[in-house]
DNA sequence: CAGTATCCCAAAGGATACTG
DNA sequence: CAGTATCCTTTGGGATACTG
């Protein structure tokens, strides 16, 4: 129980430092089974900004969430898709959102 | 799919703003299946600062994770437990802390 | 197209001292 | 004992303009 001393070797903790941002989970669900690019993404989700998404998905990509595919063309390619490691993350993203949706479903507008 | 230009209108970033801070499990899994005092918490989690503990503890009890018993005594005696709502988010803190440990092992010291 | 660079703001969290 | 009050630092995230 050291991480009582130190939240960050607790592994809830560091599952969180990786997923409880404001936009990754929404990321990766957005890339779910696709491979897909960088303007994509941007307009999937309009409300994050340019640096912000960018920033994250060289997170996830460092975590080895996501890979990060480059295509040497011009105008420029570039092409993300889950890892088996980010895939993995699923299930239990969706076992957060399930408990979310019966703890507090009067809140949720579909 | 609207929570993509909300967030929070995701099921899983609301769970997230419930359990996404840095002491927020920590004090739901220090509680568990127990009752436990204000100081009693302080002292498993000597790293969280006075101010903080008492905030995070009125948020989760906000929230309905927590009930707060207050006795009329000298010196004062609260003691903390875990509503059926907080006991309900304890499976899904575990997978995370699965997911959490499984891929990033290395990194733990117990 | 897929990013950087720069500047800015708000929120989270921490240290310390104090109180009914 | 169980907190408040005050002040401070750090971090996360956002707006906008620019570039290879």
């Amino acid at each position: 129980m050291r991480f009582i001393d130190n939240p960050f070797q607790c592994p809830v903790t560091r599952t969180m430092s990786i997923i409880g941002g404001k936009w990754k989970p929404i990321i990766l669900n957005c890339i779910a089974d696709k491979t897909i690019r960088f303007g994509k993404l941007n307009q999937l989700m309009p409300a994050i900004s340019n640096k912000v998404l960018s920033k994250e998905l060289k997170d996830l990509e460092t975590l080895g969430l996501i890979e990060r595919m480059e295509y040497d063309e011009l105008p420029p390619r570039v092409e993300y898709k889950l890892t088996a490691a980010g895939l993995s993350l699923m299930p239990v993203l969706m076992e957060v959102a399930n408990w979310g949706n019966s703890h507090f479903a009067k809140s949720i507008v579909s």
